[in-house]
DNA sequence: ATTGCCTGCCC
DNA sequence: ATTCTGC
DNA sequence: GCAGAATGGGCAGGCAAT
């Protein structure tokens, strides 16, 4: 198939919104297609190249595509259309006008590249760089025809696409950045609109049509039968082994091998029996060193509610720290360890191979959350120090400075056998049996967890844990068995609701400096993120002057799409050309647009972090709106001082482990 | 050599 | 990570 | 409730610019 002919479904596929449709739609698409190219298509689709375990990266992403749309533009002699032109297309389209406050003039500096400022700026205004990029080549089209001098398309088919996406990936070293421009600009050349537009879309890794894995699942099922029945399987199958190009490419060869041309592009139902299915995917087996997916947490905000939901549970104590999936095939004398996204990670943590060789079991699949620990004291460390173990160079050093300790808490599977359809309480057995108190070291231990069917019970377990510096506790229902993502009420992890208890029970009066631009479905809005600071007074002054108001976060998370707009109409009444005298913010943090000092936003957030790029030194964790403060002005917002004292009440809570 | 921008990936 | 929303 | 799509702070690494 031509990646034109893939392009033209996926458009289609932009302006259905029911997933059913969705699901119909790319089972179509997937039964035009050849084993080879189902293959290549369910990677692009999910704006990937490789499964993710396949450590390969475009290391080319907004800004570097960019720079290539600049080049492309230059090209092309596209200019971007005006804004009065963008608001009639906006009106016709039956957009809500309303919502557009014209922005700032467009400044051109003397000295800077004017067709690169109007890309930028087109860019911020479609929030898209691949609308952008068919714009662009648009103008291509139009002006070709305006020469009646058309350029021969080549037309590409998928697989030739995918062979140039490769290249560009693979590209590394001195001089890497342009090579990448000059292949993604040679592709773009070879592609019509549609199809150019869809190719940058999978370059940035998402393609915004509203599927994905799951639904990509559905359609293999429907691809086949018309409908679902095949999802189950499908999805079990794919909890074994994180591929989905080679599981759609297994699960649809016995239809494709008995498939004429003719066929193609038919919903034709093939009658394959559940043994038939079971033997195409025989080979999807939980496997020693490929991994498996993960189990996720559900949140809750009470004890009472988990075990409403799961009568007898197991809590365990919720590390702040890295998890990682450990492989030990100890008969081949290797130990493998994966992150929660399954990138293979083993070479950063060379004490896994010690830690885990005295295991006495043939082989096994192990779940653990890995924390940094000071080697003198034996203190657990936050997750900012865990994390710098997360490293490619001088492992060595930092394993010996920061060694980490992997708190098991699962194990998957135990000499060649898949453990996860076995129960829980079954599981924890093995895991006993296997890392009993005497086989554990500084880097090997069991999590320790508490039974319990009793909410106050959990509550307490709950408080302990937060009273100790720990992200409080994860409850498993004692009989589930081992399946990825959040589904079901399997494991789920204690949040209250904000402002009540937990590590950091108050919020946060910031006032809004500014707000940046939207993309995909933000851009409607005119704002996909506001910039918030917090008081700063200077010691060295003491009038009241000399207030300052400093960055310490960005906000994007919290607002209804309601509030996104109010928040917005309100901030155009408050709209100032430059920078207000008192903010201080870095430059790397500069807004699309600022805003004299008036709106104050209370927040939540997690933690309050040392930071090394906000102007306040700290900043915020996970910060999310509580509630817009109409009654507060700016004056009353909260200051640096106050934030620094709550930082230290955390790492003061830290020391008491 | 050093710095700073950009990217990918942890949470 | 947190959060919101259409289905 | 699922699935998807917006968005956060901050770490290391790669490359380009200085």
């Amino acid at each position: 198939m031509t990646f034109h002919q893939l392009a033209e479904q996926l458009e289609q596929l932009e302006s259905t919104a029911a997933r059913l449709a969705i699901t119909a739609q790319l089972a179509i698409l997937l039964n035009q297609l050849n084993p080879d190219e189902i293959i290549v298509t369910c990677y692009l689709l999910q704006g990937k190249l490789l499964p993710s375990y396949q450590n390969l990266e475009f290391q080319l992403a907004q800004k570097l595509v960019l720079r290539t749309l600049v080049l492309l533009a230059r090209r092309q002699n596209y200019l971007p259309p005006t804004q009065a032109a963008v608001k009639l297309a906006t009106q016709k389209a039956g957009g809500a006008m309303s919502l557009f406050a014209p922005e700032p003039e467009l400044e051109i500096r003397a000295g800077t590249d004017q067709l690169a400022e109007m890309v930028g700026q087109r860019f911020r205004n479609l929030g898209d760089l691949g609308v952008l990029t068919a714009e662009i080549k648009q103008a291509q089209q139009s002006h070709a025809q305006k020469k009646s001098a058309q350029k021969p398309t080549t037309n590409p088919d998928i697989l030739s696409v995918y062979q140039q996406l490769l290249a560009i990936a693979r590209v590394g070293g001195t001089g890497s950045q342009d090579q990448k421009q000059q292949l993604l600009l040679a592709l773009l050349e070879e592609l019509d609109p549609t199809g150019a537009k869809f190719v940058i879309r999978m370059v940035m890794g998402k393609l915004r049509l509203g599927f994905s894995t799951m639904t990509l699942m559905d359609a293999l099922s429907w691809a086949k039968h018309g409908d679902k029945r095949d999802r189950e399987i499908l999805e079990l199958a794919y909890q074994k082994k994180a591929d989905i190009g080679k599981l759609a490419a297994a699960y649809l060869a016995a239809d494709l091998g008995t498939k004429t041309n003719a066929e193609f592009g038919t919903n034709v139902s093939v009658n394959a029996g559940t043994a038939e299915i079971s033997a195409a995917l025989e080979s999807y087996e939980v496997e020693i060193g490929v991994p498996v997916m993960p189990a996720l947490c559900q949140r809750l905000n009470t004890a009472e509610e988990i075990i409403a939901k799961m009568p007898r549970v197991y809590a365990e104590p919720k590390y702040d720290g890295l998890r990682l999936q450990i492989h030990c095939n100890l008969e081949a004398g290797w130990v493998k360890a994966f992150t929660r996204n399954l990138d293979e990670v083993t070479a950063m943590f060379p004490e896994l191979q010690q830690g885990f060789a005295h295991l006495k079991c043939r082989n096994c699949i192990l779940d653990a959350e890995a924390v940094g620990y000071d080697p003198e004291t034996g203190q657990i460390l936050s997750f900012q120090a865990t994390i710098t173990r997360k490293r490619k160079h001088e492992v060595a050093a930092k394993a010996a400075s920061v060694p980490i300790r992997c708190f098991v808490f699962d194990l998957m599977a135990l000499d060649d056998r898949s453990l996860v359809d076995e129960p829980l309480s079954q599981r924890k057995q093995w895991l006993q049996k296997l890392l009993p108190p005497s086989a554990e070291t500084e880097t090997v231990r069991q999590t320790r967890y508490l039974e319990t069917s009793d909410p106050e019970t959990l509550h307490q377990f709950h408080e302990t844990q937060l009273g100790v510096g720990l992200e409080g506790v994860v409850v498993k229902q004692a009989d589930s068995i081992y399946r990825s993502g959040r589904k079901g009420w399997r494991w789920v992890k204690i949040k209250e609701p904000e402002g009540t208890s937990g590590k950091l029970a108050d919020t946060i009066d910031c006032v809004v400096m500014g707000y940046y631009l939207g993309k995909g479905k933000r851009t409607i809005f005119g704002v996909g993120a506001f910039l918030l600071g917090v008081l700063e007074s200077d010691a060295a002054k003491t009038d009241s002057g000399s207030i300052r108001i400093v960055s310490v976060a960005k906000l994007g998370t919290g607002l209804t799409d309601e509030e996104f707009q109010l928040l917005r109409r309100q901030a155009d009444q408050m709209r100032s050309a430059t920078k207000p005298a008192i903010y201080e913010i870095p430059t790397s943090l500069q807004p699309d647009g600022w805003l004299e000092p008036g709106l104050v936003l209370e927040i939540a957030a997690d933690e309050i972090t040392t930071s090394p790029t906000h102007a306040a030194g700290v900043s915020l964790r996970f910060p999310r709106l509580v509630k817009v403060r109409a009654d507060k002005g700016w004056e009353q917002a909260t200051t640096v001082a106050e934030l620094k004292e709550l930082c230290q009440l955390q790492s003061r809570l830290m020391a008491k482990d």
